[in-house]
DNA sequence: CTGTTAGCGCATTCAT
DNA sequence: ATGAATGCGCTAACAG
């Protein structure tokens, strides 16, 4: 590979003058920055990332960290992240913490040592309590690594975040379930400990109080955000009592998975358990009985993300921002109890 | 962040028996090595991994270049690279090509730059008869970076690759179409460039042949791997004559496509339309009815890309191989022409 | 406007 | 077995 010096020889000007060039300082005669172009060209010059990055201590590579890569709506917020990143002259990779903080923590580390430009993450929230005094978590907030979080809170930290209103959403979907007339409806939530399980679960708490009937605990469980956890989750609702007649469930995967179990089961949706799920779902269209969903706007929570970075690189001490985008409703036949039997979609 | 320089002071020992300690090198005194994690782990120091790179020309990272990041498939693999990487010790990074020649190229320059270790892609092959000689990809390969090609061929080069057999798959799969009496059975293919598209489309036509059939090219068509792609030339499939009543699509994001169309035009399947797909689907089981795949063992195909990887690595003269992974033939209702009415599933 | 010099943090000679 | 010196390729002071 060639070096800035071998352009530098073949242009016979300095290297800092290749250096000037390369990096489009205006500064330079235009007769020697044409001898330089042609050089590079000619030797097929490509600078050295590392060293460039040594020198400035600072690379030009995001990371987005998200908590499950086979979670579609985590891969289709990476579009709008790359499209303002690309602009930018950012180049992005994505790396897959799988909800487990142990590989988290290894992603962080990596992208610690190889100090990238940002970080756009959908924290496991189980690093940043970690007791290790080391906790590459700690240490990525410590040396103000611009970061921005997505789709949940980053626990024990201010940081520049963009989310939906969640708990709203919730509300607004169980909402719908009651007014339908569905009487023992029941919440497939995610883990404790993540924001978003909470908040879409509190806003199903709401809907239920608002509406003058008691939370039931024995309808609510705990999953995983995953397909398997909402299987096992609907089933196990289905073999205890009281038995629901219908169904929230909080991310598309375990929306999906409760379909499954029902599916499974011979349960009819939704003359027997209503279905309102939170997220897009995959091949949502061909899903019979259309399903009710709220969807949130992916591309736009990337793109936002992927601006607030830019925000945070450019001005370090600003403020934290938080930007909230806006849900969108969709009632289809899953959660149509009265009007059950018209195939309405939309 | 401190550096080699400060562990060194506070362990009171040079610079380099650090990096020989953090480098296990078993030359160094037992008690001195003590010292030195000891001031490491006070200071909480890190390696700067750009330093590190930049003496050894190499880093730790491996890339995961795909063609679609929004295709399950592609995400699926990346746990395969995962589970062989980590114990290897590298961190893996995905990036989204989009199918888009330029993002490629991009990202290709961005791998270079950043030294990386070893990139696995499913390239979009038409990086490398670009005319451009500072063409990325010939530079990569021109670098001898390590490299694996899934999914598909990369043209104009002979390196290490992992694929199934598509053309005796879709044989298999097309052949069953025949054997169940469909008469006009129409192949939704991927773009030309691609040797899937193109091996995919091969055995269909082999099958047909076997049959004593033509292959009658108004029932095919070139889309873009995509779901409107599919659903677009379904459409247009409908549209002229013959009329298929059976459809072989060629991967999973095409197959929903075709089946949307179908579901919009109230086409029935498969009394009217058999329909048969390449790949998993998102949410397969919930789709009615029970859609019939050939599958790729994705998680593996990840797996034996990263092993070929590290053997490649390990040595770089080795001829390169070539693994071909089995496929399994689903057959379900959506292509049981004359057992239409049995809600079989498997 | 251009060239010379120095140093980013580390691994690796080469001495001792 | 350990330390001192060197340079990976680049950018940024500083001179001129």
């Amino acid at each position: 590979m060639p070096t800035i010096y071998d352009v530098a020889r073949l242009a016979k000007v300095s290297p800092s003058t290749v250096s000037r060039v390369l990096n489009g300082k205006l500064t330079v005669d235009e007769a020697l920055a044409k001898r330089v172009r042609k050089a590079a060209s000619d030797l097929d010059y490509r600078p050295n990332a590392l060293a460039r990055s040594l020198r400035r201590s600072q690379t030009n590579l995001w990371a987005v960290l998200v908590s499950d890569i086979n979670n579609p709506f985590f891969t289709a917020l990476v579009r709008g992240v790359e499209d303002v990143a690309q602009q930018a002259k950012y180049s992005v990779v994505l790396c897959n913490s799988d909800e487990n903080p142990d590989k988290e923590a290894d992603y962080i580390a990596a992208i610690l040592a190889e100090q990238m430009a940002g970080v756009i993450i959908s924290p496991t929230n189980r690093s940043i309590s970690s007791s290790s005094r080391s906790a590459p978590m700690r240490q990525l907030l410590a040396a103000s690594v611009p970061l921005v979080a997505i789709d949940r809170q980053l626990r024990g930290a201010t940081v520049d975040i963009v989310t939906v209103d969640n708990t709203h959403a919730a509300q607004l979907a169980t909402d719908h379930l009651v007014s339908e007339g569905f009487s023992r409806i029941a919440c497939i939530t995610g883990p404790r400990d993540i924001s978003t399980a909470q908040q879409r679960l509190e806003g199903y708490r709401r809907a239920l109080r608002a509406s003058g009937r008691d939370v039931d605990s024995r309808l609510i469980r705990y999953a995983d955000f995953r397909e398997a956890g909402g299987h096992a989750a609907m089933g196990d609702l289905l073999d205890h009592t009281p038995r629901p007649d219908a169904v929230f469930a909080t991310n598309n995967l375990m929306t999906v998975g409760a379909l499954e179990c029902l599916v499974d089961r011979g349960v009819s949706i939704p003359a027997d358990v209503g279905v309102f799920g939170f997220d897009d779902v995959p091949s949502a269209t061909l899903i019979r009985p259309p399903l009710s969903t709220i969807t949130q706007p992916t591309y736009d929570i990337g793109r936002t993300a992927a601006e607030l970075l830019l925000q945070r690189i450019a001005d370090p001490s600003r403020p934290p921002s938080r930007a909230v985008l806006p849900t969108e409703l969709h009632v289809r036949a899953s959660s149509l109890k009265r009007r059950a039997n018209t195939s309405s979609r939309d």
